[in-house]
DNA sequence: CTGTTAGCGCCTTCAC
DNA sequence: GTGAAGGCGCTAACAG
């Protein structure tokens, strides 16, 4: 027993013939007595498909490839989408390859050399050229939370504008005006997004934006400390009442400065935070934050390709958009300033 | 251009023979001029090997699976996992499948069927009948975090005993006796440990472990949160003095139940929290932690699967322990009752 | 250094 | 229903 077995070694087993025995792996009428010859010998070889040579006959891989930014960043996010897609894709015996983007080379090439039948993707800006050219190949891409200019594939993002706006609304009703947003750069489509949507909801509240109170920049902890530490301390302006987090990581890091400052909340400021799920409840006083539906999105974005491998045609690029919803917390409130007007 | 393209195209565009190009592309001697005319041609065409067309020739497939637990459990672990291992298998052109255990049919079974060169994983208990199968059919596995019994492979795992003994060693010095632990069940080898060295531990120091300061469950945020309410509310007893948590779930868990209840750390509680780096800096007051070195953890373990890759005849058994270190945060100090003798 | 040839294991025509 | 033959794309012998 050198190798692993292969038909040849059912075949001596059962003295079938080749074609039967394919037919008999490929759902084909087999008769029931060489049916159960051949799952005999199967048990007893231990056989298993050599996906390889199937693959190669059928020219797909039956495996799909998951493209994700950097682990550095938006963990639990990643984690949900590897999850949530990895569970649906394999109850249709499609296999899941992970790669992460901005590496050199890119992980679309890699992917494409693995033979993958088709890319889900949180594209990372230094892969959106390579993903582009993906889907001017036709191989089949489903991109997750950032949408890329000039590219028509199917996608499932947030409802980003909403999403911050139901932030601000809250805010406002409790009567901030001084609001401040820790937010990503506009080489993100999802942060881009966030940022207009918060501008459109302050302008919808009568509110001029103050853009020293909007501050852009990497998606990590450190920025969202160093973000709150200037805007509560070393600006002479007015410090803002309310602050709202763009991001999972940009929370993070927000409450952590709030922490180590020993800011109180909601008292001295309310703090919205965004995708915090795993940190909302450990903080003192628990969170308010923008809960986005990440698990969902990972399931919409396997549906999306499974439904693309099993009909070429319908190669139209379909755009899931979900919305996210506030889950409440204790760490907003009405403004200090305004408490003695109640 | 149906298909993609293949070495036939290449052949075509340059007139150079078949095994010229194969040489090209797996590190032969080619003629400079006849490199870069394959290199115009590759590019020209997006020539991508055919994985599979390489995997049948060879028998090997150069992707490894990588098996976790359900992934509604310890994500950060998991991710790091992911990360740290596709990093490196990946620059050496390995791919990651990943798949997670616990479902039927088992995760190992998907792998091979995928055929995977080798299996990483942090073994769930339904899954260890299979890899123990795995490991009989001399497929290449590495355990990662939680060892099998009667399991013969290479491993990577934490010193779980010493681990748990840095974290009651410095509850002691502070004074604490009732120390509890929250901690998973004996089903799973690492928290059979940890329970073991927190009794180690305690004993050391002359301290008879309490049976009822000892929970045991499992490993989610929800039984960490109970088992804080029972131990610091419905006992009739005297409540501990310090909490010990021997995992990222059961920490996040404990600490909701700590801010819901109003319990103030380090005052009342002294609380110390296990792979709790998402959520120390964001808790008031901030964690002291056992820190486990999870991205190294996932380097060893895919050099590990590297090493018995390129060297079939080197299938013994080696097991790498590593070592957590405290992480300091504030939420430990002498117990209330000692305070008035000092 | 380059060209020719024979398969890796499977599936899909075709005949029977 | 079953049997025989060719080829998917690549690589590892060989020759030249």
């Amino acid at each position: 027993m050198s190798g692993s077995p292969t038909y040849v070694d059912i075949q001596e087993l059962t003295g079938l013939s080749l074609s039967t025995i394919s037919k008999y792996f490929n759902g084909g009428n087999v008769r029931e007595r060489n049916r159960i010859t051949i799952e005999d010998a199967v048990a007893r070889l231990g056989y298993q498909v050599n996906q390889h040579a199937r693959s190669l006959r059928a020219g797909r891989s039956s495996t799909v490839g998951v493209l994700l930014p950097d682990f550095g960043q938006s963990s639990a996010f990643h984690l949900s989408i590897i999850g949530g897609t990895e569970e649906i894709l394999r109850s249709r015996g499609i296999g899941l390859i992970v790669s992460t983007a901005g590496a050199r080379p890119s992980g679309v090439d890699f992917l494409r050399a693995r033979m993958v039948d088709g890319i889900i993707a949180v594209p990372d800006p230094r892969d959106e050229a390579e993903l582009k050219a993906a889907v001017a190949r036709d191989i089949p891409v489903v991109l997750i939370d950032r949408l890329i200019d000039d590219v028509d594939t199917d996608a499932v993002v947030l409802d980003n504008r909403h999403a911050v706006r139901i932030a601000v609304d809250a805010l406002v009703e409790q009567g901030h005006e001084r609001i401040a947003l820790i937010c990503g750069t506009d080489e993100i489509w999802a942060l881009r997004e966030r940022a207009a949507g918060f501008d459109e909801a302050l302008r919808a509240h009568g509110i001029t934006p103050r853009p020293r109170l909007i501050r852009r920049g990497p998606l990590t902890a450190e920025f969202g400390d160093l973000a709150v530490q200037s805007l509560m301390g070393g600006d002479e302006e007015i410090p803002p009442t309310a602050i709202v987090c763009a991001n999972d990581a940009l929370t993070r890091g927000a409450m952590g400065a709030v922490v180590r400052l020993g800011i109180h909340v909601p008292d001295t400021l309310s703090v919205i935070g965004f995708d915090a799920e795993e940190i909302a409840d450990v903080t003192t006083p628990p969170l308010h934050y923008v809960h986005q539906p990440t698990r969902q999105i990972a399931e919409e974005a396997a549906q999306l390709m499974i439904r693309t491998l099993n009909d070429e045609s319908a190669r139209s690029a379909r755009t899931v958009v979900l919305r996210a919803r506030l889950v409440a917390g204790r760490s907003i409130a009405a403004p200090s300033g305004t408490e003695p007007h109640a």
